[in-house]
DNA sequence: TGCATTTCTTAACTTTAGTCAATGAAATCG
DNA sequence: CGATTTCATTGACTAAAGTTAAGAAATGCA
């Protein structure tokens, strides 16, 4: 076992590894050579609070797995950023068109928190996948996965209102709305900071009603 | 050469091979053998305007990819419909989950014209692959290529007011316009018709401005 | 600790969307 | 082809979201 010692402030070894392990075995068992084999292969960096991953403008050489943290992804238009994802513990991500096309990304990556990543998808990918073939398939049903997750996202966003969008994202990711800015939240949830703290405020009044009666 | 006959009213072989091919050669050039292969293995179906594919609870067994027509996809929830998504010419879909997991449908799918189809992704998909696996990466493109596009799309409905949905509707779809009733077309913009009206008339209005000064 | 900055909430007002109802146009069907 | 149903638009009203501005609360930093 080769088992290396986290060198990174703020993030343990034992909890990362086993982040990175519940995302892949969601897919279906692995064999225990094949986890080592992904364990080994791990290439982490860690962030402080605030740093910026991916400017607009830049090009990518990998996607990210986050380990432990809060990464931000946000467009700048017309001087005002717009969130259009949070990733947390066990979410991956990147920028496929940057990365496939060398082309320069729309948007900004920023850590809301200190925040550790493996990286993934960089050049090394296909020797990897040489050597450990068994894992493509898991690498293909991460990406279906990924595919159904997005587009149940879009469906629940058209179908909900502001609102419903709120009480849905308490239910999908609670741990969000202690983590998160409210203003990022609420440009996440496609309004403005005002109408997500009325419509807290809204809800608390029906809720302190409940509790009454 | 195995070239078959369309036997199927209101649909044109040649137009239909030629939808597929784009869509698969999108991805990159493919030999003329990898080319016959698929269009020797399609499996079409046609069906007429206000057929229903699949219904709220029932399992599927293939996905779909769009030959000719539209195809709209709904939830009924409290005895409303609300349309996510509407498939047209080169557009692939299928219900992942109801057809991996065997699940029961949450959604509707029915067709909005006559529409011919071809099945993907049913039992025969391994066997296909295996005699054609050069076709493999160009399914891995595809799927990567709707996660794109999936995100792309949730991206710009978060970033967006109803208002600028419908316009950026009439950028990317343009053709959804005349095709679709507008009570769907609203209820897939997230609002209701008479809201959607509305949008059209203030837009109309602005424009008859532009026109006049 | 105290000051400065950032973030959140509130209020007043404007704009836009939802709701309900009615009407007219268009499509469908026997 | 006329009758019926479906669909799109409009108007009046209500509810909610955007805008602007101010101040309170929290946070970060020296």
């Amino acid at each position: 076992m080769n088992r290396r010692k986290s060198t990174y402030p703020k993030s343990n070894s034992f909890d990362t590894e086993q982040t990175i392990l519940d995302f892949l075995t969601q897919f279906g068992p692995m064999s225990e050579a094949d986890k080592q084999a992904v364990l080994d292969s791990l290439n982490m960096r860690f962030y402080t609070k605030g740093t910026t991953l991916l400017r607009e403008g830049e090009v990518t050489r990998h996607g990210y797995f986050v380990l432990k943290g809060c990464v931000r992804q946000y467009y700048l238009v017309d001087g005002e950023e717009k969130t259009t994802a949070f990733f947390t513990e066990g979410y991956p991500f990147d920028n496929a068109d940057s990365l496939k096309n060398q082309t320069p990304s729309k948007y900004y990556w920023a850590c809301v928190e200190d925040t550790t990543v493996a990286l993934c998808g960089d050049e090394n990918e296909a020797f990897f996948f040489q050597q450990f073939p068994h894992l493509q398939k898991v690498a293909r049903l991460a990406l279906e996965g990924e595919l159904s997750k997005q587009k149940e996202m879009l469906e629940s966003y058209i179908m909900a209102s502001p609102e419903e969008r709120y009480l849905n994202l308490m239910k999908t990711r609670p741990d969000l709305v202690n983590r998160v800015p409210q203003y990022q939240l609420a440009s996440y949830l496609g309004m403005t900071p005002e109408s997500l703290s009325r419509i807290r405020r809204r809800l608390s009044q029906k809720y302190d009603l409940i509790k009454v009666n």
